[in-house]
DNA sequence: AAATATATACTGGTTTTCCAGTATTTTTGG
DNA sequence: CCAAAAATACTGGAAAACCAGTATATATTT
């Protein structure tokens, strides 16, 4: 099944979801669990100093953003493969996780059996993905959106306002700019976004994980 | 530590999360993991012909509500322990499970050493709850919930439409009814959530897990 | 230093939401 | 069968969002 010995590395904030990958893949000779973490960071300063073949990263990360992990990742490893973990299967983070490099794409509720051949698969240089997120990926969106949206420092802190409820007058003020602005500003969101009002504002920005 | 032999059984749609339950709780001798299952109701088929200490139930469960599932749990087997395993950490859905008799409530991201701890406690006859979950309920919220809404069949209709962005005009053609009855939905649904407006109903609303 | 992006702000206007109250019919539950 | 809840619908009106375009100042990037 594996050619040699594949040394992998794990990054998820939660512990359970570790110790079940670890037990897993610890039934397999071959694979190799040379740390874990539940920090991005860390891993990055683990990879400056070791080898490794595979990175199996969630994009929901406490410190960062996986997305920008797996960047960072295939920007100083190229050669190692980084699978993304998640609950995420928005097709705008898949594409962009594989924008920034990513080799696989499992949503968490995929089977052992699931797993290790994604695992197979990287290793032999190919893409893979779980059950149905080919079929996300490859199908038109009814609602195509293009890639995740880039906001800006204040974009943020202004959809953050608006999710708590708050009108552009009172935002307004609490940011001490003219009403105007913040229409504004909600004019930038809602395009960046493609979205045609605040609801689809709001549960857009929910699904990507910019809001909690 | 434990007095007796503890028989659990583990709810949850993740199998890497089930897997690294039992992986945690095989080293505990005492500890014995009955079943596992991914579906809410196959652990109420399980529980009418088994005696079980403890569940370990996600919230989250493709088939059905954790919360009912915890109810009709405790309601057949009242001496049975309900510990929630979620990453929920919404008041209004910790009170309710609660409600619904459960003696535990942790979060997904709890070390190993919190999750024997906790179904220490709840052998003991003890509520037990995740770092955090206690300063959550304990503290008075800026903006206080009641319980989780309960929706009616049109609602949840009408609340799914308005969150995929269309104006009241555009989901009264689409059910077949007057602009003003959906505006009257409207009304009840942002009551029934204490909400200001859309933005927070729909936030709401994905934090409670009612959409997706 | 220059180009670009961001933040800010305005005019003028339409559409939509939100509000409060009221009323009737239909459906559901006891 | 009856009471209660839900669904439906209306009047009248104010507040807020959404729209399109335009403009200037500041910050950032190249």
């Amino acid at each position: 099944m594996f050619a040699k010995q594949v040394n992998l590395v794990i990054v998820d904030d939660h512990p359970l979801i570790i110790q079940g990958l670890k037990a897993l893949l610890s039934s397999h000779e071959q694979l190799n669990v040379l740390a874990s973490f539940t920090k991005g960071q860390d891993v990055i300063a683990f990879l400056l100093g070791q080898e490794v073949d595979v990175v199996i990263l969630d994009i929901s990360l406490p410190d960062c953003n996986g997305m920008d992990i797996c960047r960072e990742i295939k920007t100083m490893a190229p050669a190692t493969r980084v699978i993304a973990l998640t609950n995420h299967n928005e097709r705008s983070l898949i594409m962009q996780m594989l924008q920034n490099g990513a080799n696989g794409y499992l949503l968490k509720n995929a089977s052992s059996e699931e797993l290790i051949s994604s695992i197979t698969q990287v290793m032999n240089g190919q893409l893979s993905f779980s059950t149905g997120i080919e079929e996300i990926i490859t199908q038109p969106a009814v609602y195509e959106q293009g890639p995740v949206p880039k906001l800006t420092r204040r974009e943020l802190e202004v959809l953050k306002l608006i999710a708590a409820g708050e009108t552009s007058t009172v935002i307004a003020d609490r940011l001490c700019v003219s009403p105007l602005t913040i229409e504004m500003h909600r004019r930038n969101l809602l395009q960046k976004f493609k979205a045609k009002n605040v609801a689809v504002l709001i549960r857009m920005s929910f699904q990507l994980g910019l809001i909690k």
